[in-house]
RNA sequence: GCCGAAGUGGCGGAAUAGGCAGACGCGCACGACUCAAAAUCGUGUUCCCUCCGGGAAUGAGGGUUCGAUUCCCUCCUUCGGCACCA
């Protein structure tokens, strides 16, 4: 009977749903397992990569099923965002409407794929039941101080039409991540989220089992720095100015101060005779992008402001300049130049012919000079008062001893403290689009900013808008929608019309996941208790500095409202690769290299391309698609398929062949079981692909009909079950009559003794070279085994008469002459 | 510039703890079956040489070791992140 893959996957499918096998239900005897892999955008078509994420973790949270593990593996929409509005525009279809029509394709085509998603719990982000809690969520942010409303310049992207958060601004050129065009600057006002309060604990991995790359980009991208905060006194300012700066050791090499062209207090220092230069600077400042100011060879520019400063630590009278290589957006927007010890001071103090002195003389040397660069090694302090002899390493922070005296000192004295500054900024959450989640917020003009009443969520979007293309959110031009009630004095209020960024909805779905219909609140304490936290976490690495970040925040600003428990929402992360097109190109329509998971699955069927998934790269690295090396996987499922349907005659197979075939099935059942632990999901189907090719021996030596191939029969059949659960269902049910379901059954025990080997083969290398190889007891002793090499005429032969200075036997594995 | 990942046959990749390099698969070659082709099955397939034997080889060079794809050092290439960050 030959294989119809066809056939047997719509009717498992079918099955399956109508007997809600992947229901998953809390189930207090058996220990939980929430397997999670990342939802997908509902673009309408199911891409070759979807299925590259998503079938290894359906195909282990399978596994982990039968493990005995009540597994949860949902599945769902990260429904909002900007294509859906784009296409709007463009052809005036309702994104609500297009994104449900694009979630039903999308729903058969993850159905086609046969994965274990319990459909009951599914969620989609842009479903009012949905965004209700995503509102909500907001208001708990709002309540407990982490989500406010700021005036800054933010970046915005000319293309999408809105500003984005600065995770979302990635290169060289600084482009948005979505659609690659270069941001701009704009001085907007806009609501943030205070993800910098968690800076400290986002960079603590406790207890968490994720990638090392992505915990390195991470703590890269948060940056912490260790230093102190130094007040300077100014002469002609009111005010007086507070730095940051790493190196409070070099504070007595201070001979300059340099603002950035936007700090506040320029103007009120600038003195009447420099204004007119400094006004032109920063204007000149202001119309250079960040781009352009960002380069790091570009010559240093500045001018003099007139005012003077005191460098607490001496009394020294020291210039103020202006110059754009110190950016507002990091630590003060100010600093103290110590040009004998900072290139980039250096470089200005040359230029402007300022003062450099020297405090640090490095080792070996008697006297500190200013040399042709900025001195940036260990010595000792110098011309610094009390430091003067300390001895600098090059150390950050408290582990360096002059910055830690000098601390100290500062402290003591009342000039500055220890401080620790961060890159990292606060979420940028406002989108001026209209496909998001609404910010439920309303302004009054005598009572501002307030939240809606919760009882009154969701704030809907309204459907009856109108699309054009003139880059202003639909929400703000709807005559009526944004006109409501001040919650507080019941006046005449406008409703915020930006909506939230995407990430917000994708920072807390694997919590709906739990109880998807549930509104009494964003989900059942009950399933929280028993599922969270997500056990396996899978992904691509891309959203490592943005979903991966924001979540963790997510989870950590709920814990301290009492919302959710444990620092951590998802205790393991893996992330898999990228499948490339033929050409070795990242697939793209306008490359013309994609591949269609539809098409593959009409001509081999589901479980040969799942099959072919997992087989063709190691999974975290990914590799480029291979048409003709799908084949493999194809014939892989079809000899299969032939082996265990093929009536053949049993035969009277030796006791050998058959002990051989019992050890080689518990050996790849060791395997397999070590391999799906482990993610390593290549060798899981190459490790089966030998075993059958073994199998199709032990049957030609007549094994057929024998208890050994019996068992192998059936542990071959729940091996596959993970990988390729139609055909595995199909054989085990309707060929083998086993009791429905495989995909219940338990996973099979390794019988260790089985697996051993009894005889092995052991290279015998003489200086290193392999001469011969001798056949051992597996547990041979190490005379044994040195008998059995002396014993061999090649390595006598080799030896040409002499004893071997060293014999080196490591049992069971090798023996090692030395001559 | 700093940080990280990777580099193994024609190709994807394997090698668990420092112990037979190239499992498994693709491709290719030859053979069987066939009138023929496809499919299927079988055999072979890292390179080199004086080919029943021997030598070289895991990006390059060095080191440790009886033994290195694996550990250490220097360098090269590719990819990713950060970058005038005080």
């Amino acid at each position: 009977m030959s294989y119809r893959p066809g056939v047997i996957e719509r009717k498992w499918q079918a099955k399956w749903d109508a007997d809600q096998l992947y229901r998953s239900k809390i189930d207090h005897s058996k220990k939980k397992f929430y397997a999670l892999t990342m939802l997908p955008y509902p673009s309408g078509d199911l891409h070759i990569g979807h299925w590259y994420a998503m079938t290894p973790s359906d195909a282990r949270a399978r596994f982990m099923r039968m493990k005995g593990f009540n597994v949860l593996f949902p599945m769902g929409f990260d429904a909002f965002g900007l294509p859906a509005e784009n296409a709007a525009i463009k052809s005036g279809i309702h994104p609500m409407a297009r994104t449900r029509d694009n979630i039903v394709r999308m729903r058969g085509q993850l159905r086609s794929m046969g994965a274990m998603f319990d459909w009951e719990r599914e969620m989609v982000s842009c479903e009012p039941e949905y965004y209700r809690w995503t509102e909500w969520f907001f208001i708990q942010l709002y309540k407990h101080g982490l989500a406010y409303r700021k005036k800054s310049p933010v970046d915005f992207c000319p293309n999408c039409n809105t500003t984005l958060a600065r995770e979302q601004v990635w290169g060289d050129d600084r482009h948005c991540e979505r659609c690659e065009t270069p941001v701009i600057k704009k001085d907007l006002e806009q609501w943030f989220f205070k993800t910098t309060q968690y800076a400290d604990e986002l960079l603590r991995f406790d207890g968490i089992d994720w990638p090392q790359t992505v915990k390195t980009l991470q703590t890269n991208w948060i940056d912490r720095s260790e230093g102190a905060s130094v007040i300077f006194k100014t002469e002609t300012g009111r005010h007086d100015v507070e730095i940051f700066t790493t190196r409070p050791d070099t504070l007595w090499g201070a001979t300059f101060m340099v603002f950035s062209p936007e700090h506040p207090l320029v103007d009120e220092i600038t003195t009447p005779e420099n204004k007119a230069a400094v006004d032109e600077y920063k204007v000149q400042a202001a119309r250079q992008s960040d781009i352009q100011r960002g380069a790091v060879d570009k010559e240093k520019t500045g001018v003099f402001t007139g005012g003077y400063a005191f460098n607490p630590v001496n009394g020294a009278r020291i210039p103020i300049w202006i110059a754009d290589y110190v950016l507002m957006s990091y630590g003060t927007g100010a600093i103290m130049a110590v040009p004998a010890h900072d290139e980039r001071d250096f470089a200005f103090a040359r230029k402007y012919d300022l003062p450099i002195i020297p405090v640090i003389l490095p080792e070996g040397q008697s006297e500190a000079v200013v040399g042709e660069t900025a001195y940036i090694g260990p010595g000792v302090m110098v011309n610094s008062g009390i430091l003067d002899g300390t001895k600098v390493n090059t150390e950050k922070g408290r582990k360096n001893p002059s910055i830690a005296r000098v601390i100290d000192w500062l402290q003591e004295k009342g000039f500055g403290k220890e401080s620790v500054n961060y890159r990292y900024r606060d979420w940028l959450i406002s989108r001026q689009r209209y496909w998001g989640s609404p910010i439920p917020m309303v302004n009054c003009a005598i009572h501002g900013w307030n939240p809606v009443p919760e009882d009154q969520l969701p704030v809907t979007l309204p459907e009856d808008v109108e699309w054009k293309p003139t880059g202003e959110s639909p929400l703000k031009l709807h005559p009526t929608w944004k006109h409501t009630t001040c919650p507080i004095c019941g006046g005449p209020a406008e409703r915020e019309t930006d909506t939230m960024d995407t990430f917000m909805c994708s920072s807390w779905y694997h919590l709906r996941y739990l109880s998807p219909k549930f509104d009494k609140g964003p989900f059942d304490e009950e399933e929280y208790n028993y599922w969270m936290p997500v056990d396996t976490y899978t992904g691509g690495i891309e959203h490592a500095t943005m979903h991966l970040l924001y979540t963790r925040f997510f989870h950590k600003a709920l814990r301290d409202m009492g919302i959710t428990e444990g620092h951590e929402p998802m205790t393991q992360l893996r992330n898999q690769g990228m499948v490339l097109g033929e050409d070795n190109e990242k697939m793209s329509k306008s490359r013309g290299n994609v591949i269609a998971p539809d098409v593959l699955v009409d001509k081999y069927g589901a479980d040969a391309v799942r099959a072919y998934i997992m087989f063709f790269a190691r999974w975290e690295m990914g590799a480029p698609w291979d048409s003709q090396g799908i084949e493999g996987a194809v014939r892989w499922v079809r000899r299969a398929w032939t082996l265990f349907t093929d009536p053949s005659a049993p035969g009277t197979a030796s006791e050998e062949t058959r002990r051989n075939l019992r050890r080689k099935v518990h050996q790849t059942l060791k395997r397999v079981t070590r391999d799906f632990e482990n993610f390593d999901f290549n060798t899981i189907v190459s490790s089966l692909m030998e075993l059958l090719n073994e199998m199709y021996k032990a049957r030609e030596a007549g094994a057929v009909g024998s208890e050994e191939w019996e068992e192998a029969q059936e542990i071959y059949v729940k091996m596959m079950a993970p990988v390729t659960p139609h055909i595995a269902e199909e054989l085990w049910t309707e060929r083998f009559g086993k009791p429905y379901s495989i995909h219940t059954q338990a996973w099979p025990p390794v019988d260790e003794a089985a697996a051993r080997d009894d005889f092995v083969e052991i290279p015998v290398q003489i200086n290193g070279k392999v001469r011969d190889r001798v056949r051992v007891a597996a547990e041979a002793s190490e005379e044994e085994i040195t008998s059995a090499v002396m014993a061999s005429e090649v390595i006598q032969k080799h030896l040409e008469g002499k004893t071997p200075k060293k014999v080196i036997v490591v049992k069971g594995k090798l023996v090692s002459l030395v001559v």
